[in-house]
DNA sequence: GATTAGCATTCAGGAAAATAGAGTGCCAAA
DNA sequence: TTTGGCACTCTATTTTCCTGAATGCTAATC
């Protein structure tokens, strides 16, 4: 347990250093905690002992360490009031009524980057939620054709489709009707069973290519479950933030964001807005990463905030609540 | 006119400079050119008053300027055979005879920047030459429902439309039904056009909302046209190129990227391979862009290789090529 | 006239040294 | 428990020095 005053000056120090990006002295902070510079020292010392503190070398300032940023969050930050200048940015969002939902999030997230001057993230994930309200067919040529998916919740998906032999118009209208048929209400991750189970059985006796058609539009099928959707803002935010200021450093993040795979891992899971600080996010060791997962009208996904460690965690949560609030209704 | 010899020095010092990123010395090259290396020196002066070659410092080797790399691109540099190793890459992608065109753009796209470790931008542009097949609406809720556009050459393209007020799904059936008469076979680049003269003149007497349904369709019209479709691929590998070892030059490159008027921009116009080099990009003086126009099938647009100055033109030029002709099959 | 050897000159880039300044830790006194 | 004082540590900057790799130019040579 840490007294009032080593809280005081954890958070002190939390918030100079997220403004500064400099080592905290214990002489900057007498005035604030009226009392001389060795005293703060002593009190530095102890909080370094605890883990909650670091120093970058023998002789430097204090500086938050991962646990010490980890306190600050969970035990001394209080949310934070909107500035009336972020509110009037957010409404331009949500006073437009006629914006899609998919339309809003996107809109918020750049929003949202610009704001924070950090990254967003937002990994849509339909796949579980959503049910097949209809498939439609559109041939294009004699050999190829649009497979068209369309979700009860409004998600659109569509794949261009090659076959390997012709088939005929008729052909391809069948077997689009029978899947319509067994499929409507199957949620998206469990098409490819009962394309399988019930589909594969009878289609036989109804279609005469039925192999290629059936082999297209299962792989149609499968390629929509695998696409994950990732859309980014902000990108170049957390790069210019003064403590990536290192060409390597910058590499490695860029290159991070490049990869889908490290990207798709900051998918949340939990409900409400968690926070990951350093090492915890499992993407970087030198940023914090904020995310909510959200479901929304069908839409569902996560919604990430990747900052430095010396994020501005208060008002990136209450930016990303204002949000939230406001898609809910 | 430069002389013979002056050519093949030019070509050894863009070819070595491409190779090493490091100013090319005269004494270097000597035994390639079978002279001392004052004489060299002799005819890099010579080239350096063309203003072919420069220096980095006064006792510098020397590096070749813009115009030394547009001399070599025009007039020295032969084309490139594929090696097996490339050749054989780049089958992997041709093989599979059931890729549809847009998947096989965009692995191309993966292929080509990976191969060549420069960055590959692909811009779509469907709207000059698709031309609606079909329009349909699914509504799914009371006052929301997806307008999906359907091309003749397979492009699709969905759009959540909020409706200001509740309308029957009958209306929105009339109105579908309507445009689709009045629409199908309209270039989407004019099919606001079509909407403004043609269906709403009429549409009135036929449906009872008409103008917010009107409106709502026409805005997602417009949507469509307006949103331009960027892939990027390997936008870390220009970035791990040695000549930008500056972590702000790097954030210039990444805040570009970043920007979609920016990288919008890149789009070709011209038939057949295209080379800009630095300040000619118009995109940044320390990269050159080679970009091609295709027309594909109706899947219309530009593919683009950013890489440095010092680019190996010859071979990038010969993977393009080569994407190009099996695309085009 | 073209080539080349020779030489003074230039400059990058790395190592070493010097300096200033901002912090700290800790002791002893208040 | 707090604080003044002081020795100490380390960074960061500037300065100097040095080496080596180039060059340009001149005068001799082919």
């Amino acid at each position: 347990m840490i007294s009032k005053r080593q809280e005081e000056l954890l958070k002190l120090i939390v918030e100079e250093y997220i403004k500064t990006v400099k080592p905290v002295s214990s002489k900057s902070l007498c005035d604030a905690l009226d009392c001389s510079s060795a005293t703060i020292r002593n009190e530095m010392g102890i909080l370094e002992d605890l883990g909650l503190l670091e120093k970058t070398h023998t002789s430097s300032g204090r500086v938050p360490s991962e646990k010490g940023y980890r306190y600050y969050v969970d035990n001394i930050m209080k949310p934070k009031e909107l500035t009336g200048d972020d509110m009037l940015k957010l409404q331009t969002v949500f006073k437009n009524k006629s914006l899609a939902l998919s339309d809003a999030i996107t809109k918020s997230m750049e929003i949202i980057s610009e704001l924070t001057n950090y990254t967003c993230v937002v990994l849509g994930d339909t796949s579980k939620v959503n049910k097949v309200s209809k498939i439609e067919a559109v041939p294009i040529s004699d050999n190829s054709l649009i497979a068209i998916v369309i979700t009860d919740k409004g998600h659109v998906e569509n794949k261009n489709i090659v076959l390997e032999e012709n088939v005929t118009v008729d052909e391809i209208k069948q077997t689009v009707d029978l899947i319509n048929k067994l499929i409507i209400g199957t949620p998206i991750d469990e098409v490819s069973k009962v394309l399988e189970y019930e589909v594969k059985p009878v289609i036989g006796k109804y279609v005469h290519q039925h192999e290629v058609l059936y082999n297209a539009f299962y792989n149609a099928f499968t390629d929509f479950a695998a696409d994950p959707i990732i859309k980014m803002s902000g990108t170049k935010n957390i790069l210019m933030q003064p403590e990536f200021d290192d060409a390597s450093k910058i590499r490695e993040i860029v290159s991070k964001f490049d990869d889908k795979d490290m990207v798709s891992n900051i998918k949340e899971d939990k409900n409400g807005i968690n926070i990951y600080i350093g090492s915890e996010s499992e993407f970087d060791d030198d940023v914090s990463i904020i995310k909510t997962h959200y479901t929304l009208n069908g839409e569902e996904g996560t919604i990430a905030l990747i900052g430095p460690k010396r994020m501005e965690y208060d008002r990136a949560i209450t930016l990303l609540n204002y949000i939230m609030d406001n898609l809910d209704s």
